[in-house]
RNA sequence: CGGGGUGUAGUACAGUUGGUAGUAUGCCUGGUUUGGGACCAGGAGGUCGUCGGUUCGAGUCCGGCCACCCCGACCA
């Protein structure tokens, strides 16, 4: 199954791409840029969606659900989002369809036409805010904290398997709050859970940012961003955190009365991660065995594999991998045992390798006869013999240190890729040898933002939080910077 | 929308000057195997993307259409 895919050297996006289907993660379908998410893939997303749901009911957050369809009237109520989202919205125009008079399968029937027509939503701000309306009338109500978890559905004109779909799962955040204070607060704390869990979940390092106004949401009066490097040295947006000011609160007529008796508009937020994190995390951790998952997101932590020749070996072997598998269940931890007789051991070998679970583990005749077991990890591709008694103890400080390495090996792999760059020359030779976070200084104007994109298809990826004040000079238009910011081509 | 490519068995591909379709892998059955992708024997599986044309005869030649992939343009 793993055989006759390219290494990362030789073409990094098929490799990607070979990765994703050949792991049974995703596949295309019959619409182009819609993608299935395999039962492989999908048991990555159901993991991150409960670590992440956590996450947000521990920060306060209930979960809701919002419509698919979006009256084409309401889009058009914020002008900066409309102009945003305009260009890549399916549009439903009617409701029915009949048998075509000459017999050629079905047609539209053009007698069922919308009044007004509906947009598939390419995210739902205006949607939920049309609702906060009717939900918000008091300081009382505030501040109001919903999630949702749905599809979205943005008409790109390219796309990749998880990277960028036409249709896509995600999480949809949307809050109202009586302050502006409270908005930028929460705006904050949300970026910080998604760094969070793109850290310590994922093991992905992340750079910490807002963006450029050209880069910033369609609506946001500021845009808060995590940053991402792939081992390929391009950058990858995992999560951003939007502070939308009083925008949609104005254009939906959301108005609360204060404490002091006074009418005002609301301040909101909203904050998103799709299954783009999927692309993430098989782009930063995975090699040319195939893919490398951290144990905290990876569907099967642990597999056991048996090795035997005769029925009794088996059954022996088997009593003691169940109490094996019993006691690390219980500890958490998931496991399979796969004593399938319809493939040699070595076969399994490569194909849990390829899937990238994090341990494997083997027990055969030798091993029974001396109390042992073999253990391998998938980041290092290491293998170990082991006393079994307290196996249990030992793996899961294995997995942990797993995880750990992976971040580690990540965290190495960026600051080697985070260059600064002080001239023109410099910044360009970076670009086209190197790759990765580019620190350099910029004039602050969108003009000059644009100019370097159109030159180098490299964009301002964001401005670091922790920026330090540094006096330069902007490396396009050489006027005076007050900092560096961070540029890359990305996904 | 531009540039390039591909449509033939579940998958990946081959198919010569036009003569009625093959290889690998996977699948099924039986047996031998099992510490890094096992072996032997037998077997199932294809309106060759689609529509039309040329021809005694088209996977192959000609034309139209469709779909998908890759690279750009586009993209919070």
């Amino acid at each position: 199954m793993a055989k006759d895919f390219p290494t990362r050297a030789e073409n990094y996006a098929q490799w990607y791409n070979d990765l994703v289907i050949k792991a049974n993660m995703a596949e295309n379908s019959a619409v182009r840029g819609c993608m299935v998410i395999k039962p492989y893939g999908y048991a990555i997303w159901e993991k991150m969606q409960a670590a992440l749901d956590k996450m947000f009911k521990d920060t306060g957050h209930e979960n809701a659900y919002f419509p698919l369809f979006i009256p084409k009237s309401f889009f058009s109520k914020e002008a900066s989002h409309v102009e945003g989202f305009a260009k890549e919205c399916a549009v439903v125009t009617h409701y029915r369809l009949k048998n075509d008079p000459n017999g050629k399968g079905v047609i539209v029937d053009e007698t069922a036409k919308l009044d007004e027509e509906l947009i598939v939503r390419p995210t739902s701000e205006t949607v939920i805010w049309d609702i906060y309306r009717t939900w918000i009338q008091s300081y009382r109500d505030l501040p109001l904290l919903i999630n949702q978890w749905a599809n979205v559905v943005r008409w790109e004109m390219r796309t990749r398997l998880f990277l960028r779909t036409t249709e896509f799962l995600w999480q949809e955040g949307h809050t109202a709050h009586a302050t502006s204070q409270e908005a930028v607060a929460e705006t904050e704390q949300m970026l910080n859970v998604y760094a969070d869990f793109v850290e310590n979940f994922m093991a992905v390092p992340v750079l910490k940012g807002i963006k450029s106004p050209n880069e910033r949401f369609a609506g946001a009066v500021e845009t808060y961003c995590i940053e991402t490097i792939m081992q390929d040295g391009k950058a990858l947006q995992a999560g951003t955190s939007h502070y939308l000011g009083q925008n949609f609160a104005k254009a939906f007529d959301v108005k609360f009365l204060s404490k002091e008796n006074k009418l005002e508009y609301v301040w909101g937020t909203s904050w998103g991660v799709s299954t783009r994190l999927i692309g993430a995390l098989i782009m930063a951790h995975s090699d040319d065995n195939g893919l490398v998952l951290p144990p905290k997101l990876a569907p099967t932590q642990v597999v056991i594999i048996p090795i035997w020749k005769t029925d009794e070996q088996l059954a022996a072997i088997s009593v003691k991998v169940n109490e094996i598998k019993k006691n690390l269940q219980a500890r958490g931890i998931s496991v399979k045992y796969d004593d399938r007789d319809t493939y040699k051991p070595g076969w399994k070998f490569n194909e849990y390798e390829f899937k990238g679970v994090p341990i494997r583990l083997v027990i055969g005749p030798r091993d029974f006869e001396n109390g042992t077991v073999e253990v391998s990890r998938r980041d290092t591709l290491e293998k170990a013999t082991y006393q079994l008694q307290d196996i249990e103890t030992k793996v899961e400080h294995l997995l942990q240190s797993i995880q750990d390495n992976l971040f580690q090996k990540a965290l190495d792999y960026r600051e080697s890729m985070t260059t600064k760059a002080d001239s023109w020359e410099e910044f360009v030779d970076l670009l086209d040898n190197k790759g990765g976070f580019i620190l350099a200084h910029w004039d602050g104007t969108p003009e000059t933002e644009q100019e370097i994109k159109e030159k180098t298809k490299a964009t301002i990826r964001c401005i670091p939080l922790d920026v330090k004040p540094e006096e330069g000079k902007c490396i396009l238009s050489g006027k005076p910077s007050a900092n560096r910011v961070v540029f890359a081509r990305s996904y």
